[in-house]
DNA sequence: CTGTATCCTCTAAGATACTG
DNA sequence: CAGTATCTTAGAGGATACAG
């Protein structure tokens, strides 16, 4: 059995994702790069906050969608999570050392993205327009 | 009609998105945190790259993402695309002024995953294995 | 070489209802 | 209030074949 030039890149990629995955970062940037991930740590910049505290916060986030993100910041062990047993129950979110040291990066993010966000429309804009036109 | 609370919530949020979307950042950090932007911005850091130099820089991404990954970035005036109409074809992508203005915080972001991965992939088995214990 | 088009699968994520 | 479970669907992304 022969392969092409085409089929050999496809079995190489394949060996690629099984060991190794990704690069080093690759594995932590999808981590972090999930779409509530900056906003969650944003909303917790100030100092603990309730779930629901969370959700006003954050109301473009589902329950769903803010509890997965929040389970999966608290196994990363960038956030953490107290639990009162009160009733209603009550259950606090923070920020722990290893969340704080993102934040200077999810800063720069959010100065970067205010910055570029009127450009980059404009850009989005001139290029679907000339899709439109030659596409 | 009436309507619960959680309800009036949903719609709230339906509102939420359909107008404002997210956040100013939020729009933008959904160009940027595509698994496979940081990769190409940092295969593209020494200069313009060949399309089949980035796959061969990159080989966890396959051709149609690479292309889709690519185009994404274009349009947001991240990279440049030029084309030399030889036998075969040849292009070449370049980082823009603008793309190049991302540099500081992708390289922030690898700093960070490099120093903190072994730390969360321990963070990551002992919240699994708590789990399997108690979840 | 660089790309597009097609088909097909599988997961992310919303809506909804329910438990402690 | 906080969280889980279930159902369902749109879309991301892979495999493959083809075109300029």
């Amino acid at each position: 059995m022969t392969y092409t030039a085409e089929q050999k890149r496809n079995e190489a990629q394949k060996d690629y994702n099984a060991s190794l995955a990704l690069c080093p970062a690759g594995q932590l940037l999808e981590a972090i790069s999930s779409k509530w991930v900056t906003l969650v740590i944003l909303a917790l910049v100030e100092g603990p906050q309730r779930h629901s505290n969370l959700r006003k916060t954050i109301p473009g986030a589902s329950q769903k969608m803010l509890t997965s993100t929040l389970r999966s910041l608290e196994r990363d062990g960038l956030i953490s999570r107290r639990i009162t047993v009160t009733t209603p129950i009550r259950t606090d979110y923070e920020l722990t050392s290893r969340g704080r040291s993102l934040l200077p990066i999810v800063f720069e993010m959010k100065k970067w993205a205010e910055e570029n966000m009127h450009d980059i429309g404009a850009s989005r804009m001139a290029h679907d327009r000339h899709q439109l036109d030659f596409g």
